[in-house]
DNA sequence: TCATTGAGGATTGTCGACAATCTATGTCTG
DNA sequence: CAGACATAGATTGTCGACAATCCTCAATGA
């Protein structure tokens, strides 16, 4: 991912990824004996990495008994998204009002290629991976709110990207998302907050609400 | 603060406090040698405590180069406030929809006691610190989001505390912001969330806006 | 049969020392 | 005299071992 000056950071880096592809299942212990014999080192970096993983919420450490990988409940992860909806919505708005007008034809430009991915029904799959994910980070950070792009970037989007496959949400719907991105492009160029907020705010709100729709269904049971 | 099962949370919840209390200046250098004559122990702890000081934003780690108490622009402090600002009146607006009629009415009695304590101008100063806090708090418990929960009161918090003394807010307005509550009250209990919403923004807006002519201010020189 | 309790083993927390890296001071050269 | 370079000191990163704590599981008693 990064540059790893330190072996904690290399260690960090390495087991970050497995966890978001779900190399290690939520709930998996992370024994520090384990990861030595597996990554090299001493306990020490170890360690340090463990406690990164614990910093962005990707593990839980309890004192005297270990690191395990993070396992949400339903309700917790209603939450995430939730508070993901609204600092994205709100990282729109500022875009809307602060992106350059150098930066907003750029993001023009990247729409049309993803149209063009998409008619050739090559990139479907490109889409609905780093496309979406290109067309987001652009958002967030067109707001220039290094704490929102923080938040949103360096822990919730882990933990969300983490749990994707669970969720069966926007990304299958390459199109309607396309139309979607297009119309927040116009809201953000037209130099209109309020209705790229909204805009935003209806594009994620798909995302949470199949999420409630499968928490009321598990609820029955 | 908290009870402390482990000598590094032990260091850690003493630093921060001592942080967040300005006895450590931002950009302070935090040697590990110098925290080991002081705090007693050996370096492992205090490493520790350090990086979960790190964790949540009171310090700056660089490899290699220690540790620094965090120091931020004025930029930086209005990117969090404007966080801020958006996620205490998102919980505002979710406190109106899922607070429990108990928590309304323990919610208006203490307000009752800030009344009587700033009438009696005994608890004048009370009002300024705990005070604040507890009503702001008992607001974000009422969201019922645990997440938002953490980022308002595990990270944001710890910051803005840090910087209070720095901007001349609403604590002195203790007569004003009183009443603002129990508007926000009164629109919580009427089940009005947008209403509580946009009172709760106002509310801390006149933060924000304080900040931002500030940092126009000094952009002059 | 079930709850309690007490080793035993395994795991985490802590320690002191060594290696790698950065910073600062002083020297040398143009 | 200014700037680059090298050396020395200090600081951080890493290591292996020891101490403290927790979990397991079998034995015991009601």
């Amino acid at each position: 991912m990064s540059e790893a000056q330190t072996l904690a950071e290399k260690v960090f880096s390495e087991l970050a990824t497995a966890i978001v592809r779900g190399e290690l299942a939520p709930g998996e212990r992370l024994s520090e004996q384990a990861l030595v014999t597996r990554y090299g080192g001493s306990r020490a970096p170890i360690r340090e990495a463990i406690q990164k993983l614990e910093a962005r919420n990707l593990v839980v450490r309890v004192p005297h008994a270990g690191a395990r990988v993070v396992s949400l409940s339903l309700e917790e992860l209603r939450d995430i998204y939730e508070v993901r909806l609204e600092l994205e919505s709100m990282a729109c708005r500022l875009a809307a009002e602060r992106m350059s007008d150098d930066e907003i034809s750029a993001l023009e430009k990247l729409l049309e290629e993803h149209a063009r991915s998409i008619e050739a029904d090559q990139g479907l799959s490109y889409y609905q991976k780093s496309g979406n994910l290109d067309f987001h980070y652009r958002i967030i950070e067109g707001s220039k709110n290094s704490r929102l792009h923080q938040m949103l970037c360096g822990d919730l989007y882990h933990i969300i990207r983490m749990y994707r496959y669970r969720t069966s949400t926007s990304s299958e719907r390459p199109l309607q998302a396309l139309k979607e991105h297009q119309r927040i492009v116009e809201a953000i160029k037209s130099r209109d907050p309020q209705l790229a907020e909204l805009l935003m705010r209806r594009h994620i709100q798909v995302s949470l609400t199949n999420l409630e729709t499968r928490l009321a269904h598990e609820a029955r049971h």
